[in-house]
DNA sequence: CCGGAAAATGACCAGGTGGTCATTGCCGCT
DNA sequence: AGCGGCAATGACCACCTGGTCATTTTCCGG
């Protein structure tokens, strides 16, 4: 899991645990809001007022730095994942679609520099470790829906004809959208999901979520999808 | 709708017509490549082989050759996004909404430059015309989306009880996501969208779209949302 | 064939980048 | 007190960026 990143560091390890907890913070920050190649390390070393060299013996160079924020954050953010993930694991499908999005909502909320990061890697390239990012972390979501959905065809929740792939895949997208609609205004368009009052949030997340499960058209008995007339 | 833009351009209209694409096409393809600040001007003029001065005297800046691009790039696709717009207005909701993700789709891949750099002003930022692009172009796509909803609701398509704007916003997200994962594998994640095969993405088109407007669950007569138990 | 204007050119500039390293300063040990 | 080693420092480096402009080349009308 946690691969590489293996570089040394003894000299950083040793300093004092509230300095190098500033280090980490604002250099994830620099991350955070101007992705990787458009960061600098000149304005990381200012904000934090130590000598550039100091930080290049702490890290060796720009993209070690990176690396080691990395696996940081990664360990920092299996726990309250895996908490979201097995909890109430015999709700309903519906409820628990929607206790997702509006705990993993919470989580975005509750961890703003990663999951800007996270956001900025997947979608920008020139990361390191874009790929491992996109195959593990992702990856592990899209398995986590996919199960979900296969979970609730066996019991009955889902329509048996649903490609769980695609359904993952469309809860994915779904999900990743609304999380990112929360902090930026412009591309929340007036949905709500901006919003700073909680309720509001709530309601938007949870009516995706409905409409996920129960689809936009009324409900008909027919189980096979719409017929094109061509 | 233009606005500006409105540099003189003088010299750069008088050049030869193909001389001129081929600039337009390359100074595109920079940036599709490498987004807005990470595209290089000497790049550029050493893949076409002309004199770095010669570009600053067309476009002023690199700003001004970025501004002159994307209000192109706005003529080209106004028209056949119009037309997947128009098409076929009478036909019946999921059927309109499979549609408009298969010509979606041909029609970003048809576009692939200006797909990417449509896709990498939304979500990088940095790029001048950014908030226009948002405001405009993906509003556009909402406001387009939500009547779509609404028409489809008073024909008693559409469950009544659906936000028309949380339903578009999800159509978007849902669109966008397959758009992107088609030119990407490794956003695709083995779903099949970014398949060389047509008649394979188009079924994955199909599954997403239906899957909106049929939900993942059953039918059921019930006509409330899903029930928490708290 | 010439003259003048417009267009093309690339050396050059200031400013920023990630990265280096000789020097300095500090701290603990004997 | 003096030593030895490690950590902090910031001037410095090569490189790249967008942008400028004096100079040369091209082209066209008389």
């Amino acid at each position: 899991m946690d691969a590489q990143s293996a570089t040394p560091l003894s000299t950083f390890d040793k300093l004092d645990p509230q300095k190098r907890g500033r280090v980490l913070e604002e250099s994830l920050a620099e991350f955070a809001e101007h992705g990787y190649h458009q960061a600098s390390v000149n304005r990381i070393v200012g904000r934090l007022g130590i000598a550039k060299g100091s930080l290049f013996q702490y890290f060796g160079s720009k993209e070690g730095l990176f690396r080691h924020l990395f696996s940081r954050a990664l360990e920092e953010i299996k726990t309250p994942l895996k908490a979201i993930r097995d909890a109430d694991t015999g709700e309903a499908f519906p409820l628990r679609l929607r206790r997702v999005f509006v705990e993993g909502a919470a989580f975005a909320r509750s961890h703003p520099l990663i999951w800007r990061v996270y956001r900025r890697m997947v979608t920008q390239d020139g990361f390191p470790l874009r790929e491992q990012l996109l195959s593990q972390v992702r990856g592990e979501a899209l398995t986590y829906f996919r199960e979900l959905v296969e979970g609730g065809q066996t019991r009955g929740e889902i329509r048996p004809e649903v490609d769980p792939l695609a359904a993952a895949f469309l809860i994915e997208a779904a999900l990743d959208r609304a999380l990112t609609a929360q902090d930026s205004p412009l591309l929340d368009a007036g949905f709500g999901l901006s919003s700073n009052d909680e309720s509001t949030r709530r309601a938007r997340l949870a009516a995706l979520a409905d409409m996920l499960s129960r689809g936009l058209m009324p409900p008909t008995g027919d189980t096979n999808a719409p017929r094109a007339h061509d």
